[in-house]
DNA sequence: GATGAATGAGTGTTCATTCAT
DNA sequence: CATGAATGAACACTCATTCAT
């Protein structure tokens, strides 16, 4: 199950020609494996409809990777990928560790797509009887760098006197941890309002970090007292 | 979406016979698939497991059930209305609202394993192709229930001027959306430590809602103010 | 496969109390097994289906006959004893040769329901890999009982110069041949006028054997000549 | 009632590449699946028989046909289709209406195979549960075809005097009905001696038409008159 | 690169049959 | 007599995977 052919597209030097829109076969097939193992699971996705999604016969598939899990591994290497990418390009964006915050809860509403993908598909991987040690390696990375991201940016913060002293790592925690929370529940249930609930998660963690901003203004909530 | 023969062993009159632990083939078969589906998911687990898990032949699990996804609902509705009649035994439990939050989160705790499950499900079902209305039904009813008792529970804090004036079913949505994700989070990282993440929310639940209690107080976070 | 209980209700003595409406058990699933048998096959037709139709558990149907194949056997070693006694009646029933011929197309369309159900077991049971010698001895029979009746009617028409000197044999099989035809038509062409067909065979089969009734006369053909 | 994947080898251009014996895999299926099917019947039948017949992996036939309904369902028409190919051919091959009918006559002994195949499956079609359209309108052109090439037959010979005038879409009934009862015979009664019967049958027929033919001078039964 | 054809190993489901009560 | 519960063997159908071209 470890034979690889051009070694299965495994590293994909993710950017390589990408110049406009020119994505390889290998990069459709992740793609169009990712919206499916994520919208369905590993089990109930079949071969053929990712094949189908992109349009080439299942055994083309082969060609480019080992076999399902194979896909399944460089699937979710790349996204995470792809997601340290966002992270780096964040906290060079910004100066102050509240508009860091700020821009993360956004992205949580902005990129929810891909975002949740990475949840269900790592809560979904959690179960699976096979486990591989490089998709666990994977998603261990992928939650150690947001911790990182987060707790370095309220240690940050909290140096700066911009928060107030709070325990770095937990409320780093307690954010990526509602966030997930957010992400399941807006896919359990359809309606669930995921730009309000995030405002109003806003206002409490600016509480919480005795943070007063312009922007969290506009919660009523504060004006309570 | 299937009828069922001997009703399907649907609703169960749960408390029967079972006067200490007597089970119903069914129930057991149930458990089981509980446990099952949650740990993997629908597409994953197979009769054949289920049976296995019981002890039984797989052709006596349609005897009991219509199908595997009828044995799925009933599991579904088993569950959420043992849950349901978790949440009405909290509320009579306790006078003081803080106290039924309070117990909420410890349950959490204590209960995560059922509580876990849960959630997982409700998050595959969701991908699933197949919805049934009598499933979704229960979910629905579920998350409405959980809605209902805290935000209850916060707007009588309120009344009697426990709490702060806080937008109370914001808040519910708050509690039960980190909760959630603190399920996921639990599974994904397994070295997750949910009783310290549960009592460090406690202290910024308390926080948000102006609440100063002795339990509270091992808080150091409060000190900084 | 042989082993029987009471005899399983092999030879039925079938006029035994049936004075009015008192069927036996072993006699109703009898009839519901022949209806689904002949309106089915008897592949399709389940054991728990026959059980449905007579009311009562499946099991039951295990006291009364050996296995599915032993219903099946005494289902049609009953109604071929059942048409053997119609035969007798009807010879009783007149003198003239030809009015029993012209009773036995009229029987064709007046009967319809149980003659068709054992021409179609009959080739339904002529494919089945697992012959039975007394079923195949019930159906032979059933054949040659019917030839022989039409053939001696034939034969003392001859003799009684009421019809020309045809082959009785041959005519017979004709005869024979022919409504077992009709009762596979009305089968699979739903619309089929049954009773035309007989109607035009009568006047054909009176051209043949050169008898000239008044009960033929009300057809047309002959007078074209 | 179920799509084709790849046409499902529906209408098979059937005279595509077959030179001489080259038989496509689709075809090898159907004509097998066509004997299985006579010789028991849909439900008794199953696909690992099929596949063992052509000598390949059941799973194969998925790919050919959506089910087993669907291998069924193009069986019955490529065979309806061929059987329309020779009513066609029969036509063109004589000028003379009595050599057509002896002809179709003929055509019973010496295609008793495919024929009496394609009515022991219609009738045990039309007692299944599960119909579809197109088998049924399959069914039903099959017989309307025969119905019309006999009648027309028929009417043409009275015009050009050589038939009397009789009833022609009667006769044409009578004459597919008793060719039906024949097939039905032969599989029930194995001893059956269908040549004499079609013999015997032809006498009858001419007698009926009015027709002295050579071909029909054998018959001992003319000189009683 | 890319595809059509082929297969082995399952998977959900059915059913005839048995057995204790 | 009668039934509910239980099972083994089979069946239709699916799917990941391979291979020749």
């Amino acid at each position: 199950m470890a034979r690889q052919k051009r070694q299965s597209a495994k590293t994909l030097p993710l950017a390589r020609k990408r110049a406009v829109v020119n994505f390889t076969r290998a990069e459709k097939m992740m793609a169009a494996a990712l919206d499916l193992f994520a919208e369905r699971n590993f089990a109930s996705v079949t071969i053929k409809d990712i094949a189908k999604a992109v349009g080439v016969n299942t055994a083309l598939l082969y060609y480019y990777f080992d076999n399902k899990e194979d896909l399944f591994r460089a699937t979710i290497e790349t996204t995470v990928n792809q997601a340290f990418a966002h992270f780096r390009e964040l906290r060079l964006r910004h100066t102050d560790p509240a508009d860091i915050l700020s821009d993360w809860l956004d992205n949580h509403i902005d990129l929810f797509d891909p975002i949740h993908k990475l949840v269900k598909i790592s809560l979904d991987y959690s179960g699976s009887h096979a486990r591989s040690p490089s998709i666990d390696r994977s998603i261990r990375q992928f939650y150690e760098e947001e911790s990182r991201v987060l707790s370095d940016c309220i240690q940050e913060g909290i140096e700066r006197k911009i928060f107030r002293r709070v325990d770095a790592v937990q409320t780093a925690q307690f954010i990526s941890g509602y966030l997930d929370g957010l992400m399941v529940r807006v896919v359990i249930q359809p309606k669930f309002d995921l730009k309000a609930a995030v405002e109003h998660f806003r206002t409490i963690l600016w509480e919480h970090l005795g943070y007063a901003s312009g922007r969290a203004a506009a919660s009523p909530i504060r004006l309570n007292r």
